[in-house]
DNA sequence: ATGCGGAGCTTTTTT
DNA sequence: AGCTCCGCAT
């Protein structure tokens, strides 16, 4: 940056005159900019719409128009709300505004996801919700569990009506701004025989039970708080001067009504987004916010970004071609002022380990030329396609990675470890406890778990509360009352130490003394040095974040871990994932009928289907920067049957003169266009007798056999600070309140006749807190928890 | 309490 | 085909 450079100026006044003098000739920053890009920056006041297509520098639009903000003295950082959809993106436009305008930027605090800006939204006013400021926020895993239980506790059959089908339903309401009370009837009873609304209300007690929230919720209870709260939403309209929001064809109901509460106040909203590139439908984005932007935002300045920096001519077009064929589009002709360049290429295959071998041939000859393989990406429909790309990846030795897939944290390991963590920090982490309280195995089942539920729900305790009470009594067998001993005991000692111990070496402690690298070290499946790789992995994390608990809101939140290193390896992903990326080569295989488009999203949701699928093949397409090969294959194995398949329609979509038709090096058929081109497709249809189908069959009983050369070994796992056996079995002190005084003196008085139903009657011998002593008729004397009791009578 | 085997599913994915 | 979940048997 220059000495010139605005941005360098001390903190902008606000308001101040100077910075209403309008443009200044030119401002550095606005120099490399296209009068499209520049008026998007420009037009800071009132709705604006930016439609920016694919590679049209969104990004920079966004970033530049911030720092334009900045430094035109119309707002602090701190006034903006800067709004993406993922962390990435966040903290990608993050760094660019650091870039842009300096430290400045550090100022940044409203930047962030819808539900990160939630979170700290609600932290803020937990109290008017009903919450206390350290909620968790579960993740969809808890959910599930959470569903399960509030399913069994209305007695339905959890067989016809599963947890994940009414999370879905939930979250869809969720995602639509529903609460339990707004729950259309008729829909409420779709689920189990007109439960489903009660479900939900069930649900969300559960979780105000619990102190905790779902992701769905983080947007719904703001929306709670800017309508039940005015004079809390009026604070908002305050403070942010500018909504800035990205990706806005990828917004649902809530989010939308969530932004039009916050920018009624100013109405300082600018949208960038892509119509084109929605996606999401499937999971409640509405791309009808965007089609109606200008409906709902009278007077809304709408500037299109049409100019492509990414593309050349022939991928530019054809991308633009099949596209067009949408009807539901506001409308946009990408243009570039690049070269043609190469021809996008369609290459037929007979099935699809040739499809993948074709793609790997071409890979390795780009390698020998010395090509940058970080540049290039194999993008599929969806991830079942990943396995024989992989597969021969393995086998020619192309480097490559796959993104996406299961993410660090949602891994059982790390999220054993974190519900480990969760219970140090917090007695009354119950989902916590109750996912551990067993891992690894030390006895404590089903019907202690059991004990521990009723207890905490006669009580009002947690179920480490719970635990420590039942291990002062005989409620337990011996056995399982010493295995909890213990576990409590741990857990006292744990989080006295948590007090003045790095959180890494705390981490390294409880997953060392709890057992829980012992259970994994003597794994003797594949997969387990995989897995203490990556516990070792999360304690050298924890140790970036300053203690544990602002660690854990990361991870809560922040499903994401740092994507290292850009080497040289081809990616494969799914064309989902790719959204925002660009790459030199492009390889799409698989574009058949039935599984792109995709047969179950045509069944679903019929010509609204169908055009999503084209929205998604636009951005497969969109992003090629030079080289684009599309691929499709006349057999196909699909939950493990051989099946013929026709090339996709949207082949047949894409402008003749920009693509070329490629022989598979191995085909044999020949012929070119036809009327329909892909006519000679049909010569492999029919017969099992062609050499191609011989061939897969060979292929086929040569791999299945094999193992897969993927795992590399030799991942040791000993020197770090883990290593060895030895449990230090310290004193074990337990800290104070181990019985509750919160619940007063016990009903119970000395001499009363009481009920158990393990023990049977008994007289009261003495009363302790909550823990009566009771000589039982049967059993003798027993040390028992007076909500276990009942007067006899 | 645990471990095995059968049954049922299986697009895309963020937070 | 391959994975996960559930129920049953040990």
């Amino acid at each position: 940056m220059s000495e010139t450079d605005p941005f360098s100026a001390p903190p902008p006044r606000p308001g101040g005159l100077a910075a209403r003098a309008a443009a200044q000739p030119a401002a550095g920053y606005l120099a490399g900019l296209n009068p499209e890009q520049r008026q998007a920056v420009e037009a800071t006041d009132g709705p604006v719409l930016v439609l920016a297509g694919a590679g049209t520098g969104k990004t920079r639009v966004l970033t530049t128009r911030i720092g334009h903000l900045i430094s035109t003295s119309r707002a602090y950082p701190s006034q903006i709300l800067a709004v993406t959809f993922t962390n990435k993106a966040a903290r990608e436009m993050k760094e660019r505004v650091a870039h842009l305008v300096g430290p400045v930027a550090e100022g940044m605090p409203w930047l962030g996801t819808f539900h990160s800006i939630s979170a700290k939204l609600l932290r803020r006013h937990a109290e008017l919700l009903d919450l206390r400021s350290d909620f968790t926020i579960l993740d969809t895993d808890d959910q599930i569990r959470l569903m399960k239980q509030v399913i069994q506790a209305e007695n339905i059959d959890e067989k016809r009506w599963p947890g994940r089908m009414l999370a879905g339903f939930i979250d869809s309401w969720k995602n639509r701004g529903l609460a339990p009370k707004d729950v259309p009837a008729g829909e409420a009873a779709v689920f189990a025989h007109g439960k489903g609304g009660k479900l939900y209300a069930a649900y969300q007690e559960r979780l105000k039970a619990l102190n905790a929230v779902d992701f769905g919720d983080l947007l719904l209870h703001c929306l709670t708080l800017f309508r039940d709260y005015p004079d809390v939403l009026q604070t908002y309209h305050d403070r942010f001067r500018y909504i800035l929001v990205d990706e806005y064809q990828d917004t649902n109901t809530a989010q939308y009504l969530w932004l039009r509460l916050l920018a009624q106040g100013r109405r300082n909203i600018c949208c960038v987004g892509d119509d084109d590139q929605s996606i999401y439908g499937w999971r409640g984005a509405e791309v009808d916010n965007i089609l109606r932007f200008e409906h709902d935002f009278p007077g809304a300045t709408v500037i299109r970004l049409e100019r492509n920096y990414r593309s050349t001519g022939h991928i530019l077009a054809t991308a633009s071609k099949l596209i067009a064929r949408n009807e539901g589009r506001l409308g946009k002709t990408l243009r570039t002022e690049d070269a043609l360049g190469e021809k996008v290429t369609i290459t037929g295959a007979w099935d699809s380990q040739e499809e993948a071998r074709l793609i790997s041939d071409e890979i390795e000859a780009m390698q020998a030329k010395g090509q940058d393989l970080g540049q290039v990406a194999v993008l599929v429909r969806i991830s079942a396609q990943m396995r024989e790309i992989e597969e021969r990846f393995v086998q020619a030795g192309v480097p490559y990675r796959v993104i996406g897939g299961p993410r660090f944290y949602e891994r059982a390991e790390i999220r054993d470890a974190l519900a480990y963590l969760r219970c140090v920090v917090s007695a009354t982490d119950d989902l916590a406890f109750e996912r551990i309280v067993n891992v690894p195995k030390r006895g404590l089942g089903d019907a202690t778990v059991q004990l521990l539920h009723n207890h905490a729900r006669a009580t009002g305790f947690s179920l480490m509360q719970s635990a420590r009470a039942a291990v002062e009594s005989d409620e337990l067998k011996p056995k399982a009352r010493t295995a909890l001993r213990e576990l409590v005991d741990a857990f006292g000692r744990w989080s006295t130490r948590a007090e003045h111990m790095p959180q890494g070496e705390l981490a390294e402690l409880v997953l060392e003394e709890s057992g829980y690298t012992e259970m994994w070290k003597k794994d003797r499946s594949a997969d387990a040095a995989g897995r203490l790789e990556n516990l070792k992995e999360l304690v050298r994390s924890l140790d970036e974040f300053p203690d544990l608990p602002s660690f854990l809101e990361h991870v809560s939140l922040v499903m994401d871990v740092a994507d290292g290193e850009a080497e040289a390896r081809a990616s494969i992903m799914t064309l989902h994932a790719a959204k925002g990326l660009e790459f030199d080569t492009v390889f799409l295989p698989g574009w058949e009928e039935g599984l792109f488009p995709n047969q179950r999203a045509l069944d679903e949701s019929g010509r609204a289907g169908l055009e999503e699928e084209r929205r998604l093949a636009h951005v497969g397409l969109t992003r090629a920067r030079k080289k684009l090969k599309l691929y499709f294959a006349s057999n196909r194995r699909i939950h493990g049957l051989w099946q013929t398949s026709l090339p996709s329609r949207f082949i047949d979509e894409l402008p003749e003169e920009h693509v070329e038709v490629e022989q598979a090096a191995s085909s044999y058929s020949q012929g070119g266009y036809g009327a329909s081109r892909f006519d000679r497709m049909e010569s492999f249809g029919s017969s099992y007798n062609t050499p191609g189908w011989q061939r897969a069959q060979e292929n086929r009983a040569k791999n299945s056999g094999g193992g897969s050369g993927f795992s590399e070994s030799g991942r040791g796992f000993g020197q770090g600070g883990f290593g060895n056996s030895s449990r230090q079995r310290g004193p074990l002190m337990i800290e104070g309140e181990l019985t509750a005084k919160s619940s007063g003196e016990s009903a119970y008085g000395t001499g009363a006749r009481v009920f158990h139903v393990k023990f049977g009657p008994g007289s009261v011998a003495s009363v302790d807190g909550n823990k009566l002593t009771v000589d039982f008729d049967k059993a003798g004397r027993k040390m028992v928890l007076d909500s276990f009791v009942q007067k006899a009578g």
